[in-house]
Parts: structure tokens; C-alpha cells; sequence
DNA sequence: TTATAAAAAGACCTGTTTATCCTTTTATAA
DNA sequence: TTATAAAAGGATAAACAGGTCTTTTTATAA
């Protein structure tokens, strides 16, 4: 469904909110070590997410990321139209480039609503509620961690 | 969500199979040019679908492909699974590699849904039963043909 | 004010998917 | 029985995603 890149980035946001929550800020090893990624290409796409402005960054000693805004939520829709675009929520299932609901192709109808259903995920979820479910200890952010 | 050759691969088992309605058995070159995809690659795909026996072939003058068992069904899920594998309907949508009802990511719950609903789709749906929409002026094969 | 720790930037490498082209095999119509 | 039309097979190329490495910039602690 999503790119690799797009998972690092989610996971990689959702940790560093987890640490801004203990007012700390985390720098590219740490994040990379906690969501499992190679650290080098961990590196890239945080450099992404800062030129997108979904994360401040410091450099030089005690330096890090972290989430400019408190206060703000970041929906994963946003993270992933930054990171792949959003064709995932509009591509035809049978790959056509004009498929609609006046011109369908025999998957349409069923797809869109699954499609529509990702959607409204990716819209209402975030950063921050990802956040919250793993700090409330109903959900884990990688294979190390087992929550038992 | 799914490869372009599954796309391709579906699209094209879709087109035999309304070739196969009339009593032909369309070629290489006509199963590409309705299912708008190169004509090389579709060639490796027939050949790819052709090896694992979901259609069969016939060289030489008046060839082409066919469905053996007119009688049978062919669904989604077993094209898929053989153009790229079942991982579409079983990945975490987290990118974790151990995610479970009872090790969930902290997408799980809601994710899973969907995907479940995905395989439904893929299970119940059949190259047959597309071909029949078609058939019925339901739906459209290709960017080409309207259905007005 | 300098050594150090960190992110930014850019070049490069690797593997997979998508795609093409050429040769070989095979069936059949003429 | 031979020319021809078609699929099968194999080698190669192009595009993209995923990933690495090295250098540059910048902040700060000592």
C-alpha cells in the first residue's frame, strides 16, 4: 500500500513525538535504531520532513528533531501526500485512467468504498493519536518493543 | 495496490475471457492493444499466466490464448497471488514486521479492516464475473470504449 | 575560540519493476 | 512440404525505489 519511505516517515514522526512528550528531541540514530531503518536513509527522509516544515530540526551539539507545535496534529494524510502523493487514494483498482463512478471499471464500485474507507483512516488518524495509542499501551511502534 | 503486470494480468485475463464468449482466441498482439499495455510485456505476462496454466496457448497460425474449462472460475486472489504473492493482503499497514491482533501497531485495528475487506473483494470477485459486467454494459474495459 | 557533535547536501550504488528486442520453437494453411 | 503466423524463451535496457557514503554547514560545550 504505502512506499517504504512513507512507513519510515510515520514511524519516525511517531517517535519523535513520543520523545518531544518527555521533552527530548532525537536525533537520527536514536530515531533510526527505534523504527528499525537503515540509519543513512532514515537521514534522508527526515531531511524531507523538515524541508516540508512537519518537523523543526537543530543542528551542532544536543541537536535533534522535534515537532515545532505542541498544540498542532499532523493527519497521515498529510505525511503521505508529502511523502508518495496522493494516488493511492484516487488510483483506479483495475489500473485505468479514466475509471469513475459515471465510467467504472467491473471493480470500481467495490473499490472505491474500500479506497474511501483508507481515506477516511489516513484523515482522521495522526501523528499525535498514533502517539497516544502507544503510550497508553495498546499498541506497539516496533518488533523490539512487545507490549505483554 | 497492485503491480502494474497484476493490473495488466487481470485486465488481459479479463479480455480472453470475453474473446472466449465469442468463440476466439485473441493473440499476443490484440490482448495489448484492448488492455492498452505494451505489446512485449503483456507477452510475459500471457507467458507468466500461461506457465502456471490459469489460461493455455496455442502457437502457430490461428493461435492464441483461451481459457481451457469454460466451465471454472478464476478469481482475483489467484491472480494476484501469482503475479506478486499475498503480501497486499497480509502486510501490516505500519510497515512492522510482526503485527498482530495481539501485537498491534498502532494503525492495526482500523487497517486490518479494511484489508480484510480487500480479500473479500479479491476472493468473491472472478475474471468471469468482471467479463460479465462487461458483458452487461456494467462497466468498461479500457480508457477507449464509453459505455454512454 | 576551538574541538566536537549534529543535521544538510550531494554524489553514488543496488535491486526491482517495467519494458524491449531478438531468436527459437511450433502449428497450420496454402 | 514449405512459407508463414504465432507463442516461448532469453538477453538486455530504462526507470524508479531503496539505500550508502562523503563532504559541508552549523551550533554549542569545553
Amino acid at each position: 500500500m504505502l512506499t517504504k519511505s512513507t512507513e519510515y516517515a510515520i514511524r519516525a514522526l511517531v517517535y519523535i513525538q513520543l520523545r518531544n512528550n518527555l521533552n527530548q528531541r532525537p536525533g537520527v540514530f536514536e530515531v533510526a535504531n527505534e523504527i528499525e531503518a537503515p540509519a543513512a536513509f532514515t537521514a534522508k527522509i527526515l531531511q524531507t520532513l523538515t524541508k516540508h516544515e512537519l518537523i523543526g530540526s537543530m543542528k551542532g551539539r544536543g541537536g535533534g528533531f522535534f515537532f515545532t507545535d505542541q498544540k498542532k496534529t499532523l493527519s497521515l494524510y498529510k505525511v503521505i501526500s508529502i511523502m508518495e502523493g496522493n494516488s493511492v487514494f484516487t488510483r483506479c483498482g483495475f489500473g485505468l485512467s479514466q475509471c469513475s463512478d459515471s465510467n467504472p471499471c467491473p471493480l470500481h464500485h467495490r473499490y472505491a468504498a474500500i479506497r474511501d474507507g483508507y481515506l477516511q483512516i489516513a484523515q482522521t488518524e495522526t501523528i499525535q493519536s498514533l502517539a497516544a495509542k502507544i503510550e497508553r499501551g495498546e499498541a506497539v511502534l516496533n518488533t523490539l518493543s512487545k507490549n505483554t
